[in-house]
DNA sequence: GAAACAGTGTCGCCCTGGTGACAATCTGCA
DNA sequence: TGCAGATTGTCACCAGGGCGACACTGTTTC
């Protein structure tokens, strides 16, 4: 029953903290129950409310996880991308999903339906562990947001903003782009206005503190696009 | 082994929905497992950073659990009140704590060390899933608190803080009371200085809108002190 | 009960961010 | 190429919050 396709999205898959994390058996069996799905961009995977549909990683490609804030704005949670799973709140505790999730760009999925994950759990009960973790992680970078964003300069959250959204925040940005021999990060493709919404400040003042990053040589601004160029000095203003 | 002293701490806790929604099998064992610490008022449960020192249950008192922000004030991030769990997050992944839990006033709590937790669980791997399913009830909290908290004005923030300091945002605290009688509320002992802190704003403007709210007969000010009054104004504010 | 401390109530000034407006620029498509 | 729509860049104006200051009131301690 394997499924020798998934060979090289597993190895991917597997420098991925949580996943590389899990025992193999497990990691086994949830890929066995793993399907492939191709999405053209602006695909929905789903939406807020939505009944659980199962767990997702990302192979190729940008998904956005979306809310609507209580003002009705729309609200940019995270941007995730290849080698990372997602999904696994309501697949743990089957309850509505807190986001919409939408492929940004043309993407490929890995797809672990409720069924299947339950069919998966039953021959290894720790993969709920498993999970539960997977909510930990995520769970921590929701608390380490809120205790960065209460009370910041909006410069501090503006180059926070920028970091989560480029893959620098984490450190470990250099492994997915060592192979293509590049040395900075790629470019952020977002309106200013998403940006906005991410840091909860309106366009304009948004793009006050952009023009001015810009000016310090921190960023490159273009169409729709926002390139990083100095990390370190936008990670130094981000804990300032 | 049964620890008869705990029959009416177990019915009381079974009130909560989380252990309540667990099998009777595992809430035994988790009980068996557990001891009563009785704590002075100030006592630390534990800081943030420590190694994880198990699953925590508030019994009688409040427990107030904070962290940093930033900028390095201080953070309140919740009040823990009677039948409410704590602690899950680092008890199941092992990282260190996200916060400081303290004791807000004399407290009892039930204790759970790690040790006691991992042979319960070993007794009921189960376990691992429903403490994930509490790491799952206190994400979807972060979840609304950020939704609810960007881009939000002040006074919906400072409502919503109200309630959330009461017992009244979820709306099952009238239970709680009807045993003693009351039909308000219990008044929120804090300095306005900390209200301030967990609004994100001034401790100035925050008196400027909590004697606005004073004025509108929504709440009764006193020394270190906040009564709510009118928990249904306070909700429409919260969300409007 | 007095003193020391903690917490509240209120100013006024300054600065920052929100808003509406509008021109300039870019992109995609006919 | 040229146009429509999307996005950025930049005003000026205004409301609102941050901050320092200080008097006043409540609480604790001796």
């Amino acid at each position: 029953m394997r499924n020798a396709a998934l060979d090289p999205i597993s190895d991917m898959l597997a420098t991925d903290p949580w996943f590389g994390g899990i025992a193999p058996v497990r990691r086994e069996s949830l890929l066995r129950e793993a399907r492939v799905e191709t999405l053209e961009g602006g695909a929905r995977i789903y939406g807020a409310g939505d009944p659980p549909n199962g767990l997702w990683a990302v192979i190729d490609g940008q998904i956005r996880l979306k809310s609507l804030s209580a003002n009705g704005a729309e609200l940019l949670a995270l941007i995730v991308r290849p080698g990372t799973w997602f999904g696994e709140l309501s697949t743990l505790d089957g309850h509505p999903r807190p986001h919409d999730a939408t492929a940004f760009g043309p993407a490929r999925l890995l797809h672990v339906p409720m069924a299947a994950f339950a069919r998966a759990a039953e021959a290894h009960p720790a993969l709920y562990r498993d999970l539960g973790l997977l909510v930990c992680a995520h769970q921590r970078t929701a608390l380490r947001f809120i205790a960065h964003s209460v009370g910041r300069s909006i410069r501090a959250r503006l180059a926070q903003a920028l970091l989560r959204a480029s893959h620098a925040e984490t450190g470990h940005a250099e492994t997915r782009h060592a192979e293509e021999g590049r040395i900075g990060e790629a470019p952020v493709v977002i309106r200013q206005e998403d940006l906005a919404a991410v840091v909860g400040i309106a366009r304009q003042t948004l793009n006050r503190h952009l023009k001015q990053f810009e000016r310090s040589g921190l960023v490159s601004i273009a169409y729709a696009r926002v390139e990083i160029l100095d990390v370190p000095a936008l990670r130094a203003i981000a804990t300032e």
